[in-house]
DNA sequence: CAAAAGTCTATTATTTCTATAGACTTTACA
DNA sequence: TGTAAAGTCTATAGAAATAATAGACTTTTG
């Protein structure tokens, strides 16, 4: 039940580049600068970004001076989105995933125990990660820092 | 996020186990039997049940008319327990592990906003496998079963 | 045009997962 | 008492997913 590390990875940059700099509002940021913050080796986060990019949630501008920025309001982005890019489905068993259902061997699936817990799991999973957006997560960190006099 | 087949064979030997049988009470299984019943390849169910059985969820007798039983009455048991001892820890990430701790590699773990999400997830995802027991599992499918007329 | 930056595809390396093999031990019972 | 039925245990093979690296290419700016 883990999250792999190209899911991590980008979870993390996606945060990184909705984090508001100075002017208020998230910036651009080149690969190079978001793997040395966040230690990622650059050319897998730069494989994770292309993805994302394709997936239609970042933007890119090349050449001098370019990088990678949001394509859309940090709080239209959700983190279920984004994992479901780099991961696949959410759903701990193919029976219970909406988009990529598959029959899972069991004898009789309208009877099958497992698979009405693990739908309950994925249930509570979802809950979270298509409720919560990138702003949510940067709000939160900017609050716990304040907390802690950061 | 996915569930290993070992942890999904696993869960579905041990419900099945924990079914009432005619007499009323959970049965002994002979590992062909339980493979046979739900689809499971005969000698991966072995090392999944050994593994359980070394855990101390199961019982077995050996020889003939022997088999596998659980070792403790089936609302004794959780779901948790089980994928925790098959598939190891049941975060998302490690450093929101309550088991397996490691840090996770973020430039700061107490304002690390991912941590926060995933420490929400965790908490939902144990909230309902570390409560929901082999006889809970087992109810539920009877009281399907009924409602479907099977 | 040169340097900086992203794009894209291929490939390798590593790990994990899944499964199989086979020799061994214990038990029942004919 | 010996043989067949059952679990025990370790090793390892095969396959798939994951993680990472390589390198040639394109775009942009000054």
């Amino acid at each position: 039940m883990r999250l792999s590390k190209r899911g991590e990875y980008g979870l993390r940059a996606m945060i990184l580049l909705a984090t508001p700099g100075p002017e208020g509002r998230p910036a651009m940021l080149q690969i190079r600068e978001i793997s040395e913050r966040e230690n990622i080796p650059t050319k897998f986060l730069e494989q994770i970004l292309l993805a994302l990019k394709n997936a239609g949630l970042l933007h890119s501008k090349m050449g001098v001076g370019g990088g990678y920025y949001l394509a859309k309001p940090a709080c239209e982005i959700t983190l279920g989105q984004i994992i479901r890019i780099l991961d696949g489905p959410l759903a701990p068993v193919k029976c219970v995933s909406q988009v990529a259902y598959e029959p899972c061997g069991c004898p009789d699936e309208a009877t099958c125990g497992l698979r009405m817990v693990m739908f309950d799991v994925r249930a509570a999973m979802t809950a979270i990660l298509d409720k919560t957006t990138l702003e949510d997560v940067t709000k939160r960190m900017q609050a716990q820092k304040a907390l802690l006099g950061k």
